[in-house]
DNA sequence: GGAAAGCTTGACCGGGCGGTCAACATAACC
DNA sequence: GGTTATGTTGACCGCCCGGTCAAGCTTTCC
């Protein structure tokens, strides 16, 4: 919105908040708030770890502003889903698009899990407002293409739960599919055969497919 | 398998380790391996600190030990789904079982969360032995399926990873839905909803339903 | 150039953690 | 009943954690 010229000590501050940020986003993905210390993430930063607290003050504020950042990237993936569209391709759209998150976030969606699995002390809010609502305006999308016939009926805030579920699994439990798969690491061709199930079983149940 | 008259002693410690064990389920599911510490898992059981050290050692051994446990429930759901089975009726049924597991046992299934999370330093030579073994013979099993023309191609693997997904997410991330359907707590009505939309999403999405 | 404001950092602190132990209590065995 | 094996527990220990701070450094502003 507003950068004037942006001086030397406002550009080397904003680097710093996204550098401390990205090593937090790691640590705390794969250690959980309590695992993780701020000695771990102020190592994986490549900083002191005063450095650390005087940018976020505590280790509780760090991670909630790293909640903050990524819950608004999350809320931003459901655009697709308009009254206007088709549903097929709408919600192919939207799986394609939850499922590039996983892959490319994996990170953030470890964090969430982890929140939500401590029963989203940090985030109860946000789920209660925020995303309550726009699940309630995408479920009345999904209502209307139901009532029209051009889709099966389900209880569409029940589909958002399944949906999120098979995405995120591949980020959330990406160390059990890879052991179970018997492969170094997921890459191309695992998320191909998970976005083709995916899609087989959202687009096949709901009567969107041959 | 061999009791004789099980004297009062052996008695009284099978109480207590069931007792221990059922503590530090609870508070592991919801603390995490680190979030947890020995101090509430005790006050949770009832018991002074030191009994629980004097019965396993370590706060590692304890979590092993109820891992370990666990395991051996979860490895034992897939029993329907065989070769002589209706695909249908077996795939019903294992998501049945796997739902009321996430149901009746929400804090065992969030324990084996958090511990894939973390990249299951204790549980990776299960994953990678018993249960890729079980998913592999079981995936030969819907591969025959396919190939006999009763249910529609996908990578038995990956419907794997989308059911268990699907079932658990009622249990994990259980704070989330009862968030997003503004309702106090899981009941009947949820797990009901839930269970019909993924019959229908893999029922249908595998040409098993009208 | 000099003062003020903002940033960096090693050293330090109290508290809570996992784990230990010695002293005691209780059951089992002859 | 006395001896031994097993269970119980409060008190304690060293360690690592999140957080603080003062001293020094760098940029900014006049």
């Amino acid at each position: 919105m507003d950068q004037p010229p942006l001086g030397r000590r406002a550009q080397q501050r904003q680097q710093r908040l996204a550098q401390i940020l990205a090593a937090a986003e790691q640590v705390f993905a794969t250690a959980g708030f309590e695992g993780a210390s701020m000695a771990a993430i102020a190592a994986a930063a490549g900083l002191p770890k005063a450095n650390l607290h005087y940018y976020f003050g505590t280790k509780e504020a760090l991670y909630a502003a790293l909640l903050e950042e990524l819950l608004r990237l999350w809320l931003s993936a459901t655009d697709a889903i308009r009254p206007d569209s088709a549903p097929d391709a709408a919600l192919e759209s939207y799986i394609r698009a939850k499922m590039e998150w996983s892959r490319s976030r994996p990170h953030a969606s470890k964090l969430f899990a982890n929140e939500v699995l401590r029963g989203a002390p940090l985030l109860s809010a946000h789920l209660a407002g925020g995303l309550r609502a726009q699940v309630e305006e995408k479920s009345a999308v999904l209502r209307g293409w139901i009532a029209e016939g051009r889709m099966a009926p389900v209880e569409p805030r029940h589909l958002f739960f399944a949906i999120w579920a098979m995405t995120q699994t591949y980020a959330d439990f990406e160390t059990q599919i890879r052991l179970v798969l018997d492969v170094p690491a997921l890459g191309e061709r695992e998320f191909e055969d998970g976005v083709a199930t995916v899609l087989r079983l959202v687009l096949g149940g709901l009567a969107l497919r041959a």
